[in-house]
DNA sequence: GTATGGATCTTCT
DNA sequence: GAAGATCCATACA
């Protein structure tokens, strides 16, 4: 049985959801996908928004756990992710990869690329795929539009590694991926 | 294969 | 006015 993860889920220490949202499946519409790779966030570290504190932009961060935060990133892409912590506590987890599941033909028709392995591989590929858009900013995750479902179903290791696209705690192991998974934004560092 | 720069716009200083 | 949790096309090796 498979069915969306409750606001508790998020309630916890967000290294832990990160990872835990791993195996779990992203729904919006009938197009989903499992993700595969995840970054965590925290407003007491200066890489995350909410490190500034509240503003119109980084409101949804200190929101109820289980929201969706979707932001604009350089200008052009939609980046999607799970609010965490208590309400009043700036945390989110960023979904940076998913495994295509279902409506891949949908994603193809969006992406507008020829291999399945570029739909996804980024968190503002992904959103672009999925169809989520900056529309979605502030809704649940749990009673959709977009939807994380659970419990996590796979097989993989977990990597821990640093995180990818900031200049600020560079040096943080809060980036979570599947090993072995082709499916990832990046590489993984060597051993 | 790696490297570089442009697109494009919100947010905060 | 500058920077940013990115992606893609293009140039070169």
């Amino acid at each position: 049985m498979s069915r969306p993860l409750e606001p508790p889920f998020y309630e916890r220490p967000v290294q832990e959801v990160a990872r835990d949202l791993l195996g779990c499946i992203v729904v919006h519409g009938s197009a989903s996908g499992r993700i595969v790779e995840t970054e965590a966030y925290h407003q007491i570290e200066p890489a995350c928004h909410a490190y500034v504190g509240v503003t119109e932009r980084t409101r949804t961060l200190f929101g109820a756990p289980g929201t969706a935060y979707v932001y604009r990133s350089y200008g052009i892409h939609a980046l999607l992710n799970a609010v965490c912590e208590d309400v009043g506590t700036g945390a989110a987890v960023l979904i940076r990869a998913l495994e295509p599941l279902t409506d891949i033909d949908v994603m193809f028709a969006r992406r507008r690329v020829a291999l399945e392995r570029e739909l996804c591989s980024g968190p503002g590929k992904l959103t672009q795929a999925l169809g989520v858009g900056l529309q979605l900013n502030d809704t649940s995750l749990v009673d959709g539009p977009v939807r994380i479902v659970g419990p996590a179903t796979h097989a993989a290791e977990v990597v821990t590694s640093t995180r990818i696209g900031i200049t600020k705690a560079v040096e943080l192991p809060w980036r979570f991926s599947l090993a072995g998974n082709p499916h990832v934004s990046r590489p993984w560092p060597r051993p």
